[in-house]
DNA sequence: GCAATAACTAGTCATAAAGACAATAAAGCA
DNA sequence: TGCTTTATTGTCTTTATGACTAGTTATTGC
């Protein structure tokens, strides 16, 4: 970083936190969007976000539009930062840089309407047809291409399902961010196959058709060795 | 993002961009750094970086960046934003966001000393004790973690090569950046059965101990399918 | 109640990839 | 010439993957 400065010598920028908030609902994929009731973009739907506050983390200021969105415990989210957008003309009104992050849910909390009224619904991602204000569209292209990465290496697809969960279900996330079909026999042995993915509850499902599924929670481990392959 | 807004109303943010400039000269991972001369933690080392420009797109404030410290062409590097830090307390003098961005470099470009007079040099990461200025120490361990990442899916190991290459060198960055031995037989065979990796020149090393090398170049691929396992 | 059905789980076999290691090739050098 | 060094090729074993078959265990509809 440079040694010369002077606060008043730089423009002022204003720095958002914006969230890309996703679930998944087979075969759906979701992500938490609010319609904008004024100001540029009027109408369009955006991602949620806030200003980053004078004494506040880019962190924080992340957690703070989750919560405010979604109420959702922040145990039960991940939430990474994605990438900072900052092309000077993104926003009309000011030069706006926003760092954006990545939340990924399991149910689809009751999204609640913000203090600026703005309308808060979950949206079918495949449904849009990239428009959304601002550069919104491209920052929410890129945390799905995110998540569908990260379920590959990494446990993270274990974030989209429930505290328990079949392996029929886990393996409805991948299909569903892949939007392909993996084989039930072999995605089984596979996910089994990696210590620490996932442990067996010892309980069962009931009620539903066919055989009884074991339930499932999340194990310890972070990353996938070897790899879930698409 | 909120629809009330008042740009007097928000606290004068700074934005910069700071790079991870890296090198691999085996058996060391160099890290371009410049030394402070004065301001808060002179004396000390920090990663090379600038002010956003009021009319700069962040990607253009790295380039400015990295073109000024290294003088090197931007075909010849490969520059990834990596993260973005914002602690409020990150830098003592104002409130001061810092997009990081990753550059990767094959040949140690005569490092340029800044207009701001810092001494500029190439510095072995592993020599470090993690005493750089600001939060830098955090921000060049997630240069170095995405770099270790990166050349596992991708073909950014050739990167760190010149134009033309032998297997051995190409090896030797997986390895000085794993800190791994991995076998040149397995090696050399996995290379070269990814499509589009390398791509042999028809030249031959001359000079070396022992029998001359093939020469290869980096090849269209971008991703590796299967990756170069760690 | 009793098939029929749906869904989960286990097993088999062929193929492909990875790891260990031996063997060969092509230079320089004593 | 023969030894050393490094690069490349080849072989064998083990492991992982993909396609497919078969068995298990519940619910649903006569």
């Amino acid at each position: 970083m440079a040694d010369t400065y002077d606060p008043s010598a730089f423009p002022p920028f204003a720095v958002t936190a914006d969230l890309v908030i996703l679930t998944v609902q087979p075969p759906t994929v979701r992500a938490l969007l609010v319609r904008r009731a004024s100001g540029p973009f009027a109408g369009s739907w955006a991602l949620p976000g806030g200003f980053v506050g004078p004494d506040q983390s880019l962190a924080d200021a992340a957690h703070e539009t989750l919560a405010r969105k979604t109420g959702v415990s922040v145990d039960a989210t991940h939430l990474e930062q994605l990438a900072s957008f900052g092309r000077p003309d993104r926003d009309p009104r000011m030069r706006i840089v926003s760092v954006a992050w990545l939340a990924l849910l399991a149910e689809p909390a009751e999204p609640v309407a913000g203090d600026d009224t703005d309308e808060a619904q979950w949206v079918d991602v495949a449904a849009l047809d990239g428009d959304l204000a601002f550069d919104h569209a491209e920052i929410l292209a890129t945390g799905i291409e995110r998540a569908r990465n990260r379920i590959e290496y990494t446990t993270l697809a274990t974030r989209f399902c429930g505290d328990e969960f079949t392996m029929a279900e886990l393996r409805a996330v991948y299909e569903t961010l892949w939007s392909t079909e993996l084989d039930p026999a072999n995605f089984h042995r596979k996910v089994l196959a990696i210590d620490g993915f996932v442990e067996p509850t010892g309980e069962n499902t009931s009620g539903g058709r066919g055989r009884p599924a074991r339930l499932y929670r999340r194990g310890d481990a972070v990353d996938l060795d070897p790899p879930v392959r698409r």
